[in-house]
RNA sequence: GGCGGCAUAGCUCAGUUGGCUAGAGCAUUCGGUUCAUACCCGAAGUGUCACCGGUUCAAAUCCAGUUGCCGCUACCA
């Protein structure tokens, strides 16, 4: 009979640094979803892979003075090794740039085009040759290039633009239809909200800004951009649109993406109109897990504080690791890592409760019976709460399972592996052993105690499978004594039973010793805590004064190129409540337009002829359709923003340091 | 600013369609035990279930408002 399939995905990862403890996190859940599903008796297929194209690569390499196929190529390698660390199971492994999947890429960008699902638009706008930059007529500035100032000429930016926006009606229904697309659900009403019901608008596929991608091949300037390029990762690597390989019938739709929440919009909206747009059949299931943050704090490479999941699985193990992943987190919400609640769920569950229990019980049956159980056994109505217990336990584990919520699952398990400690106080075999009558009842007990660890070492391989298979080595339950369906019933080791010896699953390990050591070495810790973190007040309301959240050297402010300005003209900016556009003079000739939202605290005729500080080097960046070319200082007083005037009598373009 | 979510024991959180003296784990205190990785078992707790009204025989649970936090988003560059 045929195996029913699974597949499963992770995101593909974009390498342009290692990854770190929240990457591991996905796929880790992910990997114990395959395995659950494997055992199981499905047929899985667990794909994960990278994302490697776009213009951050392109740079990234640049800097480091490589092409970016040997960038990127040295941080896979690192990847990889990760998972191997990390014990990932049997898994596909994507590359954007594996060749059969830029072939599949150009069949698809093709196909879509062919259908007229991708069209080639234009912006029509002005261009400066000597910046090659492109502009539209409102980022110009007198009609000059807002960067240099120098003339520009007309000129047309083509670029494919897929028809996202025929979409949304389906999507619509989709969610409503369905609504276990999208989980968790809280997440289907920001999509609504934020881009459906404001309305989709079609999605620029392609670029010609950089050329580290996979080119169009019909037309070669362009090159595809993420959306197709990434997304169609799911179906490429099961073999749609080459001959690499031959699994698309088997395997899709995808039974669950895992996904970061982040990415939940791409997977949600773009991702199934493409499909639709392909005429294909959608993903089962988005789930959408959470971050994980530290301390508090998201995790950022510039906060540097990011957790290395490599240093922790070395000190720990990678059993601990991962059943503290999943264990202490739920799923679909964010979680917060940190060094203490790691070590002490390792000491409490898995030491003490269940490392323990297998050690005590490993033990006694070494001691009073010398490793082999006799035959005969005395059963008791007091063992029957236990047996019970045990066996309505797959249920429950299963229920959890396939909701994704690992951590219940684990905690149903562990329940049964503290009843089992209950059960020697209530029994206690150390009297037993005393009265040579009682022989059969103490074997009996025994033989409860390594049938609970039977039971509970199968529900937990998924997540631990090396210490799990150790477990069942030391109480003598061979492999097919353990499979998924045999753990719902009590009872399948042989009476006499062989009993092994074997070092401590889980050693203990000392809180304060072990954090001193994390707080001092790098990776799994941070640079101490840098002051009680200041609390990004979204509405910035209060503290006038920040913590020192992280010193920045003298360089690093001299990068910021400060300017007296003086104010020229000024006028609202049309709709907006919030917005002031200044023409300002900076000295430099070239007149500079700044927007500024502090609209509700001056009035044009407020700012004009005086002199303030701008920002001259800041990217320039649109609002409401006005070019910012900087910002102006402007002090936070309670809700509202008090402009720093200067003297009239520093000339304008004054350098403020 | 818009939309959404959350506020429950010292800490992390459960609390299903409103209903017995509001729960779990960790931490704390006390007692027991000794097979075991100074481990395990038991007991004790502490809570104005954010605040304020309302609906109801009955609300942590429903409704309105207030405050605080978070997420997404946007005209806070």
């Amino acid at each position: 009979m045929e195996k029913p399939t699974y597949y499963i995905t992770t995101p593909i990862y974009y390498p342009s640094s290692n990854l770190h403890i929240g990457h591991s996190y996905c796929t880790v859940a992910a990997d114990v979803m395959a395995r659950y599903k494997r055992l199981k008796g499905y047929d899985v297929m667990f794909l994960t892979g990278t994302d490697e194209h776009g213009q951050k690569i392109e740079e990234k390499a640049k800097e480091a003075g490589v092409t970016p196929k040997e960038y990127v190529d040295k941080v896979v390698a690192g990847i990889q090794d990760l998972w191997k660390l990390m014990n990932i199971s049997e898994h596909r492994f994507i590359r954007t740039t594996d060749d059969y999947h830029e072939e599949s890429v150009k069949k698809i960008f093709k196909k879509l085009y062919d259908k007229g699902e991708i069209y080639k638009g234009t912006y029509k706008g002005k261009y400066c040759t000597p910046c090659e930059s492109f502009w539209t007529e409102t980022q110009l500035i007198d009609g000059k290039c807002p960067d240099c100032g120098r003339e520009v000429i007309d000129a047309e930016e083509e670029a494919y633009f897929f028809r996202l926006s025929k979409y949304a009606d389906r999507l619509l229904k989709l969610y409503e239809d369905d609504p276990g697309f999208l989980e968790p659900k809280s997440r289907v009403n920001e999509m609504v909200n934020n881009f459906i019901k404001p309305g989709l608008e079609d999605l620029c596929v392609s670029r010609t800004s950089f050329s580290w991608g996979v080119p169009v091949d019909f037309d070669p300037k362009h090159v595809v951009y993420v959306w197709v390029d990434a997304l169609s990762n799911y179906i490429t690597a099961l073999g749609y649109g080459n001959e690499r390989y031959h699994d698309y019938e088997k395997y899709w739709p995808a039974d669950v993406h895992f996904v970061g929440k982040e990415i939940v919009r791409f997977h949600s909206i773009i991702w199934p109109s493409i499909l639709m747009a392909l005429d294909l059949p959608l993903p089962k299931k988005i789930y959408g897990h959470g971050w994980l943050n530290f301390n508090g704090e998201k995790m950022s490479k510039s906060r540097g504080n990011v957790v290395d999941p490599a240093i922790l699985c070395q000190r720990y193990s990678v059993d601990a690791v991962r059943y503290f992943l999943l264990r202490e987190f739920p799923f679909g919400s964010d979680g917060n890592f940190t060094n203490e609640l790691l070590i002490n769920l390792i000491n409490t569950d898995l030491a003490n409760d269940l490392g323990n229990l297998v050690s005590r019980t490993v033990t006694m049956a070494l001691k009073y019976f010398d490793g082999k159980l006799p035959a005969e056994h005395v059963s008791d109505p007091m063992d029957d709460e236990l047996i019970s217990m045990a066996n309505s336990l797959k249920e429950k584990v299963e229920t959890q399972m396939e909701a994704f919520q690992f951590q219940n699952a684990i905690m149903e398990t562990m329940k049964l592996v503290s009843r089992t400690n209950k059960y020697i106080d209530e029994t206690a075999p150390w009297i037993l052993c005393k009265d040579e009558s009682k022989k059969g009842r103490l074997a009996a007990v025994l033989y409860n105690m390594l049938e609970s660890l039977r039971i509970a070492s199968i529900f937990l391989t998924p997540v631990m499978p090396n210490a799990c298979v150790e477990i069942q080595r030391q109480i003598g339950a061979s492999a097919e004594l353990c499979t998924w369906e045999s753990s719902a019933s009590f009872g399948k080791l042989p009476a006499d039973v062989q009993v092994t010896r074997g070092a401590n699953l889980f050693p203990r390990i000392n809180l304060e010793k072990e954090l001193e050591e994390l707080e001092g070495s790098s990776g799994a810790a941070k640079e101490k805590e840098p002051a009680p973190a200041p609390k990004k007040n979204s509405k910035e309301k209060k503290e006038p004064v920040e913590g020192v959240a992280s010193l920045i050297t003298i360089d690093d402010f001299a990068k910021v190129n400060l300017r007296v300005a003086e104010v020229m003209e000024c006028v609202r900016v049309e709709k907006s409540d919030k917005l002031l556009k200044l023409q300002l003079d900076d000295g430099s000739g070239t007149p500079r337009q700044v927007v500024s939202g502090i609209a509700a605290w001056y009035k044009p005729e407020d700012l004009v002829g005086k002199k303030i500080i701008v920002v001259a080097n800041l990217k320039p960046a649109k609002l409401r359709g006005e070019l910012s070319q900087g910002m102006l200082l402007a002090a936070d007083v309670g809700e509202a923003a008090s402009v720093i005037f200067v003297n009239s009598d520093i000339p304008n373009g004054s350098k403020v340091r």
